[in-house]
DNA sequence: TGCCACATACCGACTGGTTAGTCTGTGAGG
DNA sequence: CCTCACAGACTAACCAGTCGGTATGTGGCA
């Protein structure tokens, strides 16, 4: 061979192997769902072999639980900021509810993949993932209840099943919003944010 | 061999085969997923062979898409039906919303194989459902649109939206729904209609 | 400065196992 | 004797993961 063969063409910054691999698993587990993506595939749009994958891989489910890792503590991050801040309960549950839709707008292709691949990770993989899932809502239901004791939510509903009602809409987000539909992301994160509340009010 | 094999043990009425091996595939499939699922282990639960399967159906993606066509059809009767009555539209909406609760509980398999497996389907059959899918939603949101215009509920969020809204919730509902747990279906189905209409409220 | 030792970061052919769907057969009933 | 309703062995394809190999870099030492 005498060229410097499949490294870059260019010298433009490439990010490094495991980001890559991960996007392009990202995109095509969204796509086609985790068991209809080979890793062959997968190898192949982030432009590597096999022997790459499995050097910073353990598995094609690894490659899964790392997404999984990925969303989780984005959300959990942006909730415990929205949710310790110090404005009033009612403004603080506003802002999470409509942070965590603009955020699953944002990486839809996680939203997909979270809410359909749960049952291919591994029973322990999955075990964690729901743990990790647990702490977050119980962090929003905490800002419910709050709220509810403070009198400024109605108490008709269990503080539960309102996060289940809201995180029911957000899971469901992948299945209809599509980018450059005739409502943006903040707009659409407004309207169900206001929904939430409105069902809330005393 | 001497005995009369694997047809029945008993005289006990026994289902005719393609509907145990409905029944059977949408167990499994709900279980572990379709892909995980092997036509293997769908006709030894049902207790026939491979014969028999493909003798009824054409692929295991039109097993699939029988499962769909089922629920389809349930939903839509049923939401006809609550529609059309002659009461008042947000007692047509608040019997519609909570029936299709209740209904999801009663088939929380055929709910959990709904909104996970659409993307195993073929092209063409994918195409099928979403229309069957769209004129249900339609339908509903219908109701919320007549609503609006009576002026009994808000028209602060697009009907679409509301309907995605609600939707959302009984979609997830097999995500967190457990049998046995300490709501009824009939409670889970008031709450979440409450919460619908509540956030209705002009 | 030159050379060796070793590690990291991959490459890609190969293996063992699985699977959807096919096809030839067969018994029962009309 | 013909058709329906299956049985079950077989095939062709696919795929996750393995493994032996290679290229590049780096530190130590003479």
């Amino acid at each position: 061979m005498t060229s410097p063969a499949n490294q870059r063409q260019d010298d433009a910054p490439t990010q490094p192997v495991p980001q890559r691999l991960l996007a392009a698993a990202t995109r095509l587990f969204a796509d086609r769902g985790y068991d209809r993506t080979s890793v062959q595939e997968i190898v192949e749009a982030a432009g590597v072999t096999k022997g790459a994958l499995y050097h910073y891989f353990g598995s094609k489910d690894d490659l899964l639980h790392e997404i999984y890792g990925r969303v989780l503590r984005l959300q959990q991050e942006r909730l415990d900021a929205f949710a310790s801040s110090d404005a009033p309960v009612e403004r603080r549950l506003r802002d999470a509810a409509a942070d965590v839709v603009v955020t699953t707008i944002d990486n839809l292709d996680d939203a997909s993949i979270f809410f359909r691949s749960m049952h291919q990770l591994s029973e322990d993989k999955q075990k964690q993932v729901r743990s990790e899932r647990r702490r977050y809502h119980e962090r929003f239901r905490a800002l419910i209840e709050e709220g509810q004791q403070a009198g400024v939510f109605s108490t008709a509903t269990p503080a539960d099943l309102v996060v289940d009602y809201h995180f029911g809409s957000v899971h469901h987000l992948s299945t209809w919003y599509r980018p450059g539909g005739r409502m943006t992301p903040q707009e659409v994160a407004d309207h169900l944010a206001d929904l939430l509340l409105r069902a809330l009010r005393p």
